[in-house]
DNA sequence: AAAATATGTCAACATGGCTGACGTAATTAC
DNA sequence: GTAATTACGTCAGCCATGTTGACATATTTT
């Protein structure tokens, strides 16, 4: 089998997109960038920023949730955590328990001056949302649901449709 | 820790979403890590970041634009994109022309090597995208950019349909 | 001529990433 | 039962990229 000419698979970039995508490319900066900065103005007041918010986020979604799998959800070091997570501590809005099984685990919990303000930072960016949604076909929602996931790095697709749509358990 | 207890009177905006949207507050959240992250490997090899290849999509997108249009997209200061755009033009990525009509404008136009370049950090972002959406219904393109423009604000999301959809316009 | 506009720049600071080194408690492996 | 591994925390410093405020220059508009 010498010299034959492979259709060789590249080993970069096997598949060359043939469509340009650029609009959807600049609408998911301009969308995000509107989405993720809705909450600033009430973080300001609690001298948090947008990393707070999104270790408020996952820990309420996720009540009870192992320090290694925020860490490997939010993708940062525990060192860049540490920092928010204490403060997040430190004013009261979570806490953390030692595991049953595992007691070297310290396990997440959000108290209740936590979780109310997880709900009210969730407010405006549910309102997006549903106001983003209200002018869609009603399988809209589904099928942005799914390209979102299918966004995602293959590999860990399954972990994240396991965490998102299992929300509120602690995995 | 200022102002901790907020009463939650101070209501801007009075509808409540009647759902939840966790599922997509962390999908979009997990989608735009990902897809956000592709081109750092490029941009690495360039000593650039993020902030350079936003600057390099848009004006590859908008050849000729205005540094105050640029301004507004990115919704940054100047001074922040004075930094970036300064590396950009230094390493023969970008160039300025003086406007025709109006000399104090300095339009921005990417060289040959920053078409370039930005083909190639467009690359891992197109296949991802391709990716996403080939499980998927032919329809669920639009779908997609009609969900993602609603979630721009709304004062602006004329401003980004016209960019958008003229995407290789100066505007 | 004066005011407004488009752009650039200096300096200082904040947020939130990063690496490297090290420590402690609890669990697992040999 | 000791040793290795694991889960987590922490100190120190650096980097990328955002911010404000003040000021400069050229050009256009009033």
């Amino acid at each position: 089998m010498a010299d034959v000419i492979t259709p060789s698979r590249e080993r970069i970039a096997p598949i060359f997109p043939k469509e340009r995508y650029d609009d959807l490319m600049s609408l998911l900066f301009f969308a995000y960038r509107d989405f993720i900065s809705d909450p600033d103005a009430i973080l300001a007041r609690y001298e948090f920023g947008r990393a707070h918010h999104r270790v408020l986020h996952f820990v309420t979604c996720h009540p009870g949730m192992r320090v290694a799998d925020l860490l490997d959800m939010l993708k940062i070091t525990k060192q860049s955590l540490g920092r928010v997570l204490k403060q997040l501590i430190t004013g009261g809005y979570i806490e953390q328990q030692p595991g049953e099984t595992d007691r070297r685990e310290r396990l997440l919990f959000a108290t209740s001056e936590g979780e109310a303000l997880a709900a009210r930072l969730r407010e405006p960016q549910s309102r997006r949302i549903e106001r983003a949604l209200a002018r869609l076909e009603p399988d809209a929602r589904d099928t942005i649901a799914d390209f979102l996931l299918n966004m995602v790095n293959e590999a860990e697709q399954g972990d994240v449709a396991r965490r998102v749509f299992e929300e509120r358990t602690s995995a």
